[in-house]
DNA sequence: CCAGACGTTGTT
DNA sequence: GTCTGG
DNA sequence: CCAGACGTTGTT
DNA sequence: GTCTGG
């Protein structure tokens, strides 16, 4: 699955190789980004095609939510059940985005203990792009509107299958046009793109059980430790 | 008709 | 919001 | 995802 | 054990 991931890429790196237009939000360089957040996300406008990159929260809130507290379990959807779970399948037809990432995370059991891993793509362009859905929410509490979103995953690859048995889709640029509406895509095609991503071109090293907390957020963390 | 559910992950 | 169960 | 907390009562 | 917060 994906709950932790960094994004260090400059913003306006990032708002270059996603082509998005307008202002660029105020965003630092993140290597423990974490569920609850706010986190730039890539969405098209439906009827200009213009792509935006936003702040959005993560942790996809439905419609009918009554308060905020369900969002840490929604901060992912499957790829094998998004097009028919009623959490999800408004977002999945009309709302899908993409979020810029350079590495994510994942935690290997090992007994009692848990050592994580960065996994990245051998890709030399990035940040890379996670298939997310996102949704709008108003707190009724306080009449603010909240948008949220999700990342989608599916089945882990031979690259990452001993660490953990999901993994985040990941879409390569040819894709983002139809996960982001730009081009018509129907049900089938959108399911076709949410595929492992291929294990050759994937990469996987251990890091600092530090990333275990959400409060620390160094450079470092992505770095290889060395075997003890 | 109204009431109630609606999600993911990991673990043994 | 939208579907299912009663 | 991991870390950290984990309670009750009555009232408008 | 299970839920909430980040």
């Amino acid at each position: 699955m994906c709950g932790r991931f960094a994004i260090h890429s400059p913003t306006d790196q990032i708002a270059a190789r996603f082509g998005t237009v307008g202002q660029l939000p105020e965003f630092g360089p993140r290597y423990n980004a974490a569920p609850l957040q706010m986190l730039p996300v890539v969405r098209a406008h439906p009827e200009t095609k213009e792509r935006r990159l936003g702040l959005l929260r993560w942790g996809l809130l439905p419609v009918w939510s009554k308060d905020a507290a369900g969002a840490a379990r929604m901060i992912n959807a499957r790829a094998e059940s998004v097009p028919e779970k009623p959490a999800f399948r408004s977002a999945f037809r009309k709302r899908r985005c993409l979020i810029p990432f350079d590495n994510f995370y994942e935690w290997k059991a090992d007994g009692k203990a848990k050592q994580p891993y960065a996994i990245g793509t051998t890709g030399n362009e990035k940040p890379d792009a996670f298939a997310g859905l996102w949704e709008g929410w108003k707190d009724p509490a306080t009449g603010e509107w909240l948008h949220t979103f999700t990342i989608i995953t599916t089945t882990a690859n031979d690259a990452t299958r001993d660490v953990h048995d999901r993994m985040p889709v990941i879409l390569p640029p040819a894709d983002w046009p139809a996960w982001l509406g730009e081009e018509e895509a129907g049900d089938d095609r959108l399911v076709g793109l949410m595929r492992p991503y291929p294990a050759d071109r994937t990469r996987l090293w251990p890091v600092h059980r530090d990333v275990g907390n959400v409060r620390n957020d160094r450079v470092d963390l992505i770095e290889p430790i060395n075997p003890a």
